[in-house]
Order: C-alpha cells, then sequence, then structure tokens
DNA sequence: TATGAATGAGTTTTCATTCAT
DNA sequence: AATGAATGAAAACTCATTCAT
C-alpha cells in the first residue's frame, strides 16, 4: 500500500508526446467526435474510438469534456456550426438576384455536401435518447432548424415580393422544403440505392411549379448579372 | 427465423402464473422490443429492460432469440411487418376508385399512424450501425421501401393509365412521396414543435399539382367501369 | 460488431460454481465487507477487494447491492446489529440483581470484544465522509448509540431507586460511560501499546466512585425488601 | 523530511500573481491539506483538491513533496504540531500553582479547541490505513500521545506529591484522561447531538474525585501567587 | 518556480450471456 | 419452460504522477 505506488513505472512514461502532429484541442475532438457519432450512435462509440481516431489517450477527452455527454452535446454543435458556415458559404457565393434560383441551389447544396449534412438529422434523430429531458439538450437542433427555415422563408417572401411566386405562406413552405431536405439525407443514411440526385431535381421542380415560378417571369425582370437560367 | 413455430397461441396456457397474462411468444417480444428500440437505441436497451418491458425474466429471451441482435433483426421485421398491416388495411379499406384519392389518404394515414410508422424511420437509421455490414441485415428495411414503392408506383401508373396524371416517372414519384414522408416522421421525432398536419395537407396539394391532377378531371370520367378498377 | 459478439469464449464459461462452500448471500457480504471498511476505509477497499474477500465474482455484489455506498449502509447496519446482539447476549447472560455489576460487567464486555465493538467507532468516523449529507446516513450510527444510552441509563435509574447510586442525572452519565468506551476503543485502533485491560480497570473503579457505589451497601442490603432502601 | 529549508517566509515574493497571496510553501501546504485528510480522508482527497484548496497548480505540491502519502505525513505532522503548540501556550498561560486547576483547564482546552484537536483523532484513525505497516509511519501519532502522557503525568505527579492527590498510578490516570479526551473528541465527530460542555464539566468531577482532590486542601497550601481558585 | 497537458493503471459499474435447477 | 445466480468483458470515469516549456 505504502511504496508500491511510488515505484516508477518502467516503460513509457506519462507527461512526453514528442511532437508528432497537431493535438487536437476540445473543437477538434468534437469534430472528430461528430463523424463517429453520426457514423454509429451515442451509445457503441466508446470513449477510447474516440480517443483513437482523434490519435489522443482517452483520459485527455476528461480533460477537455466533464462527460461522454457533454462532449456529444459540444458533437453537435459542432455540427450545427459546420452546417451554419455551409449555409453561410452558400449564401455568400451564391448570390442569385433571383431568389428562385438561390432555393435551387440550396437542393444543390445539400446533394453535394449530403455527408456533412447528414450528420445533422442523424445526430438530431439520437439527440433525444441521450440528452432525454436534459435541460437544453435539443437547442442546438431548434436552433439548426430555426436558422435555415428563416433563410429559406426569406428567400421565399423575396420572391412573393418580386411577383415572382404565388402568395404562399413562407413559413410552410420553408418547413416543406426542409422536410423534403431532411428526408432525402435520412434516405441516403439507410438506403444505399437511394437515387439522390433524380429525386432532388423533381424535388426542385416540384417546388417550384408549386411556387408558381416559371424562368420567363425572372427574365421578364430586367437584371444586370444572371447566370444559369434554371434549365 | 423469428420462431412462430415455437409461440403457443392457444390462448391461456396451464402453469402456475397463468392468472396474469398469457406468457409473451418470440412475436409478442420482438414487438415490445421494438418499442424500446425505437425510443432509445439498440445499445441503449438493455435485455433486462426488455425482460422487464415484457414481464419475462431475461433469460427467457435467449430461449427464444438467440442473440440480442437476433431480436434486433426480429424488431425490425416486427416495425417492417406491423407497416404492412397497416398498408394492407389502408388499401382494403380505402379503396376510393380514383388512385388520386388513395395517395392523398396515404399521406394521412401517415399523419395517423406517425407513432407506429415512424418506428420504422428510427430503427432504419439506427441499423447501419448495429447490424454493420452483416449479410442480410438491411433485408428488411429494403423490403419495406420497396413495397411501399411498389404500392405507389401502381396507384401512380393508374393514374396515369386513366389520363389523371401527367405522364410521370411513376418510380422518380413514388420515390419522391416516400421520401417526403419520410422526413415528416423524422421530423416528428426531434422537433416537438412541428405542425406536422399543416405540413402534410400542403405536401399533398404539392404533389398534386405535380402530377396534375385535378378532381374536375377525376369526375369527368365515366361511372360505368369503375367497379374494382385496379387490384 | 455483429457476429463477434456471439462466438463462443473459451475457458471458463459464466453460469456454473460447482458447490464448493456456501456462496455468500446479502448479509454475508455485507459482514465480511464490514471487516475491510472497518480495517481500511470506504474508500481504500475496492469492491474486488471485498469479492475476493467474500470468494464472489465482483459484479455478483452489483446483484445484491446497487452501489458500493448501499453496500456500505448495509455494512453499518451489520456492525450494528452485530453489536447489539451482543449487547442483548449481554444483557440476558449478566442478569445480576446488582445494576453495578452489570455495569462494570458491560465495561469487561468490550475489553472482551473490542475487536467487534471497535469497528463501530472505527465506522462512525468514516461515516460521514462517505454518505455525507444524505438523508438517513447517519441513522444506524445514531440508532446504536440510543439504544446503548437507553441500556445504561436504566442501569444507572435501577441503582438509583434502590439507593444504591447517588442521585445522578443518569442520562449524563450513560453518555459518559459510552463516551469513555468510545476513547478506549479508538485507542485501540491506533494504539498499539495501549493498555486497555488495566486503564479500563481504573475507569471502573473511577465511575463507581462517582456513583457513589461501594459493595458494602450492595451486600448490606438483604435481596427481598430492597425497595427504596437509600434516601 | 518535510522541507521547512525550501520554504521562503519573506512574505510577498516578486512574481507575477503576487498580489493575491503569498504563495503557499510547504507548511501552508501540509496545513491546508490536514483539514481536507481530517475532513474527508486520504483517499477521497485528491492532489487537484488540495491544489484547489491552496490556490495552487497541483503539480507544484509534487515539487515540495515526493508523493501523496509524504504529504499526508506532512499533514499528520502539521496537526501534531500544531496541537503541540495549543498545548505549549496552554502550559504557559495557564501556569496554575495546583496541578488540578491546570488538569481543569486542559479539558476546557480540548471544548475550546476540539475542531483542531479532533484533527488528531481523526487522523490517527485513518493513519494505519494509509501508511499500513510501513516503518515509522505511527511516529508521530505515537509521539503526540506520548507528549500529552507526559505533561499530564507531570501535572498529577505534581498533585501526589504536594498532597493534593491520591497516590494513584500517575501513568495511568494520564492515560484515563487522554482516553476520555479522546473518546470525547471522536463523538463530536460522528454525533451532532452530543452534549460535550456537559459532559466534560462531569469527567472533571469524575477525576477530582478520582484523585481525591479537594479545593480545600488546595487552600490550605499557602502559596505566593494564587490566581482563579476554581470557580 | 509554475503550469497545462499528458498518460497508465486502476476503480466502479454495466451487461450480454450462460448454467444449474 | 422458467428463473435466479453467476461471470467475463468491457465501458466510463478518476487520479497520482510526470513532462515540456
Amino acid at each position: 500500500m505504502r511504496g508500491k505506488k511510488t515505484q516508477k513505472r518502467t516503460g513509457v512514461r506519462p507527461g512526453r508526446r514528442t511532437a508528432n502532429r497537431p493535438r487536437p484541442g476540445p473543437d477538434e475532438l468534437a469534430r472528430i467526435a461528430l463523424d463517429l457519432f453520426a457514423e454509429r450512435h451515442f451509445a457503441s462509440v466508446t470513449i477510447k474510438d474516440i480517443g483513437r481516431a482523434a490519435n489522443v489517450n482517452s483520459a485527455m477527452i476528461y480533460y477537455y469534456y466533464q462527460d461522454k455527454e457533454h462532449l456529444f452535446r459540444a458533437a453537435i454543435e459542432s455540427a450545427v456550426d459546420e452546417a451554419f458556415e455551409l449555409f453561410a458559404t452558400h449564401c455568400n457565393s451564391e448570390t442569385h438576384e433571383d431568389p428562385a434560383e438561390t432555393i435551387l441551389a440550396w437542393f444543390d447544396t445539400h446533394v453535394a455536401l449530403y455527408k456533412q449534412l447528414r450528420n445533422v438529422v442523424k445526430i438530431s434523430v439520437d439527440c433525444k435518447g441521450v440528452v432525454g429531458t436534459a435541460p437544453g439538450g435539443m437547442e442546438p437542433i431548434k436552433r439548426f432548424y430555426r436558422h435555415e427555415n428563416e433563410i429559406l422563408q426569406a428567400l421565399i417572401r423575396k420572391g412573393i415580393d418580386r411577383g415572382l411566386f404565388h402568395k404562399v405562406d413562407p413559413s410552410v413552405v420553408a418547413t416543406m422544403i426542409s422536410t423534403i431536405l431532411d428526408g432525402t439525407l435520412a434516405r441516403s443514411i439507410f438506403l444505399k440505392d437511394f437515387r439522390m440526385v433524380e429525386t432532388v431535381e423533381e424535388f426542385k421542380r416540384s417546388i417550384m411549379l408549386y411556387l408558381g415560378y416559371s424562368p420567363l417571369k425572372a427574365k421578364a425582370v430586367p437584371l444586370k448579372t444572371r447566370r444559369k437560367v434554371g434549365a
């Protein structure tokens, strides 16, 4: 009991790490964990798995995070943040005059980046089972969908204002689009033979039809920079 | 595979604790397990949980099932079977002449029974993480979606044949509907404030629009050859 | 992930135990744990230690006890019960007419059985640090000391009633005796060279002096008509 | 052994965070650790706890102490030293001519300072479980009790010499007093409703009775400086 | 001196699974 | 069929201790 614990342990001693590669901090950890949580499930991913994936001693995880669950929450936030960044990038790069085009590009973005975006869906589905009824547990999820909704609503409102779309309820249509994309991402999780591109292409058409949008109307409006008039 | 043979359906059997309720056989077990798996997750549900929920000694589960994973597979099948039954019931009760009406009723069925039907979505999302790459692991899921697709395709084809719908690709539209419903069910899992009824109502409108369906056309069709037209 | 868990583990399989010796139930477990807790400390005793001492797989402890702390509580109760039994045996066997003799025998009992009785003291000292402020955590301890106090008070009252003792406050003297015995037992824990027998002998003398008891008085009184002789 | 050499007592030293408070040296560390060890238990107190309590990076503890156990030993010594200081203060301030008064004051000191003094008891009880059979592990404890015994013996001998006390065995009575005080301190640890003042008051009376002391005898002796004739 | 980061060796606890009866 | 008891394997989490800086 006494001296036994004092003995120098042979072999590798703690406290080294000879600068192999940039050691992951809490954020990298969360991002790495996200991938695992999205692929398997909170309960199926072990702390050691995460440590291994991050090339970190698994005890380090507790240095940054109180808990596996706290890490999970950080991972959710990470997923949401990542999605927000994608959205931001999208909104900046795709500054079409025509809101319809932006919406269509929105669909395309989901197709192109479905691997990242479906993480949000996967984690959302798991989330309740993990955080239970803990206060604020579902917050990031809600935040994500609220944000997405706002973006879409704004676009729809813009289209209506310009007389490009029917006078639909922007909130409802935004939810429809979001729901369609959720369904698309969900499917891509569990159905290997899901023809995402093809299906999304039809969804685009369907939504435009629903909005009463025709490229003709858009063309009628004289605008300076107009690229890619919807195929 | 699921051990139906072993199950005695002969009502109350002799024994000590007969008074309480008939001992659950493998099928009941799978159904009970399904609820738990759908609510939490494969890895978060213990065999004892299932035993407790089924009022059965957890060792008994191994009498019927080789494995927790085998039970899971049975649970999936159970979910799929249950969904199929709902479909069958739906198809029989809702024998509308007009395929559009049947499709619309299809949406309504999902709204009405979303609690059962979303189990399929939830379990589908989890499935890959549980059965991994095991052969046949995803079979029931695939079967489910194939079946749903067939039903929907048949209806769409019928509509096209009767000139009620545009000449769309039945397979694609079936997938669209299915995807929309998946999105709807998925959302209902993790978004408490999802306005399912409202949203689905618009989806119905949107799909009908996409199919080029108007009630007028349907009424225009003469009534004589209208009994039991499709199967 | 799939079949790996199904594989038959070679070597010893769970579920046997070929009737070597009577397997300890929860009570034996608590008693065995008591010895370890009394010797070391709650936090220094591992569940494996207890399992080893009881010749039981340490997971079995969780079959009977929710928790290490619950086991500790059971161990306290076990210590208290054991002490109560000793007290009961003592009271039955030592039915002296003279309460002074019973009190003196009480000291002797502590000397004779100090190894068991000091467990109560040791565990009492540790207790607060383990159960914290949990409700009812200190209950058994309190119960023990209340019980001891009642026994001693009754004896003192008897002595006073018979005119053998001064009119002291029975409650206070009972506490004094109890405190002396605690001190004695505590010392025996950490001082190897503590001369318990000798010291207790003097304590006996001291207490009798304090009570104003002399064997002469006791003997002087004829045994039948012994009611309230002294003033 | 305890690293007193290393400690700078030169008030505030230069450095960054000087403003807050002087960095604790090994002695302060030991004293702070003592409080924690006395309140919880060696094994329940982490090095980080101690660092936090001392407002020091826990790694610094290893700068002063080889080991957690070494720190514990220093804490014991600290407790013993602290008690010795109290004793010394007591002996100096309470220089009664009459040894009985000094002994009575001794009891009072314990009542007044029980919070510090019971640390010794608590740690003594824990000690064996921590240092095991390590050589010299129990030394400070033994030293403490030997010292206390000497003080008390000297007083008793003085009383006997002056004809104030019966011719008792000074060693035994010293042990009795010490044991009573241990019992008192021990109780105060685990029994909230222990009436210490009241009980100790009776112990004082009891011991004086045992010693055959009466204030009258004391008064009979002419003495130059006599303050505070026992109230 | 000081400190943040790192680590190996536990410790408690859980659980699928099996066996004797 | 049924069940209580048993077990090995792991998982989450802790912590004394050490190292680079």
